[in-house]
DNA sequence: CTGAAAGCGCTTACAG
DNA sequence: CTGAAAGCGCTTACAG
């Protein structure tokens, strides 16, 4: 039914290593013969079976992509590294086996130890997670985006956060203000590990408390209502001058609840944020912010893992890349 | 290094195949041998490998999801339907390659032709899709969530557009509305043969004219700050009384257009969309919406290919299911 | 209830 | 420049 490689050769009247060799390049062939082989191969319409192709070589062309949903995060933040991910595998030769399991510690060993994948790429990685262990026993080679606790045996991609917040405080006391409120994701992420959230926040703290800022920190709802029920919770308090918000669905919310209270930025409010130029074109978010870099990211991810399963041996140390974030000022703050 | 069933085998002392009939189930095994089996594999961490399983069956236990990401649509949308997929392809065991190469037909025919899915579900489908005549040629069965102009060979699934239109426009004409803005996706949808377009509007429009509605008809923007630009431009005529949106990026920027326009919904101007309830949580929308259920139809897909898949010669007739639009009535509408 | 062997469709040393 | 053959790690008739 489906043509083989043997059959390819029996047209060509050739025999299958030499196809498979003018399918590689890995030797020389004839002029003569290759021509005859590739008519064989259009005339027949053969395509090598990757599946194959996989247990001769070990080499599956395909990279597993761990993602996570979490309830408490805004979901379309993941796409802006998913697809820059898919599109870089491409670039390289390599198709993605997206995984979204709940389980993510079963899924890794599911995946990895079936040798459907010849490496890994975890998303939203938590301070202590739990995919990490079994990843660690795994024979692929694994690249994240978001930092752990202990990034031994993979190559870590994140923004650096603590920069991120310094920056957002720096930017706003640099304009004299006095007090700011910093709006956190939601508690449950700090709970969960989520480094990034701490990071941020103790950064951001501690920076302000050398110029002698005061901050107000809340924890910031993920779900409407809630998001401009506590919105209008937060503005209510008399006397604000800037607000720094680090978690999406907050961000997402806010110009409307700004222009529903009749607050305009940056007369009334300033405002900064954390989020990505095309997450923020999506949401028409007007506001100065610390672009986040999915795209350079996922990259990066990709590109050291396409190096580590390419050059097995590889002693290149690990790498624990924390970018260096960039505001983009929107003229939100003064 | 990695255990292979012959090493499970030579642990066990019995031979490779009764290992594999172990696994399989596929025939009786005392209960001696099948513990001292059971024993082996868990002492040596053997996972069977995908690659050998698939040569050997001819089954991958993957399907191909094939997504495409246009310029001219909102990309949120597009995840409330490959989370559903994935889970319910997960649940019926199978894992998911997401190919999002802009080049679709090259994408099905390589993907397929290697053999590297055993079915394939196609995303966003277009009235003449250029991917459907490679993929008729295919050996893989496959289902989509779309219309094509000949869905002959697929199963396929979509919303009633044409009935969605209709419903909206009967629910504003039971409330007195004698004029209706249209808002549709872009004018470049319509052109790229997005058949969702024009199936809700044609029916809508035909529904407004039997009832003497007068509707006026936009192409929505997508991109911002485009979207926010031209909204403000369509509500500076007066005397609207209600505006019917089918387009995801419009619905999303229109809370904070008509907060900062002051325009109050339901009291100045009915609102009606085409969203679900995931996307309307997302972006707070407070509208009565037709539930455009990508849940329901992406398991549906799911569900059909993998009829399809382990029933081949299934005779039964290719399946076009065309939802039942339920409008959800959120009151904004009056 | 279990085993020996053929076969799935490739790649790649080995030989000439 | 090309071929014959072993091997990748499974499954499954065939045999007993």
């Amino acid at each position: 039914m489906v043509p083989t490689i043997q059959d390819v050769a029996r047209y060509a009247g050739v025999s299958r290593s030499t196809v498979s060799y003018a399918l590689s390049g890995k030797r020389t062939i004839s002029r003569e013969t290759r021509e005859r082989i590739e008519a064989a191969i259009t005339e027949l319409g053969f395509t090598p079976h990757a599946g194959a192709r996989a247990l001769a070589t070990s080499q599956t062309m395909v990279i597993g992509l761990f993602v996570q949903f979490f309830e408490d995060e805004f979901s379309p933040a993941m796409l802006q590294y998913v697809l820059p991910i898919s599109d870089a595998a491409r670039e390289a030769g390599y198709d993605i086996l997206m995984v979204t399991e709940a389980d993510g510690p079963h899924a890794v060993q599911r995946i990895s130890s079936s040798g459907m994948v010849d490496g890994i790429i975890l998303l939203n990685v938590a301070h202590e997670d739990p995919r990490l262990p079994v990843l660690r026993k795994m024979r692929q080679p694994a690249s994240m985006v978001g930092l752990p606790r202990t990034p031994e045996g993979f190559d870590v991609f994140d923004l650096d956060f603590a920069e991120s917040g310094r920056i957002l405080v720096d930017h706003l006391a640099e304009r004299g203000h006095r007090e700011i409120i910093l709006i956190t994701p939601r508690e449950h992420v700090f709970e969960r590990g989520g480094a990034y959230s701490w990071r941020f926040q103790d950064a951001a703290l501690q920076r302000a408390a050398s110029y002698g800022i005061r901050v107000r920190s809340y924890y910031g709802e993920t779900q409407q209502p809630a998001v401009n029920q506590q919105l209008n919770q937060i503005l209510d308090a008399p006397d604000q001058s800037a607000m720094v918000v680090h978690n999406d669905a907050v961000i997402a919310a806010l110009p409307s609840v700004l222009y529903s209270r009749g607050v305009r930025v940056p007369d009334d409010l300033s405002v900064a944020g954390m989020f990505s130029e095309d997450f923020g074109r999506l949401f028409s978010l007007p506001y100065t912010a610390v672009e986040t870099s999915p795209n350079k990211l996922g990259r990066s991810a990709v590109q050291a893992l396409v190096q580590r399963m390419t050059t097995p041996a590889d002693a290149n140390p690990w790498r624990v890349d924390l970018v260096a974030p960039q505001i983009t000022d929107r003229g939100s703050t003064r």
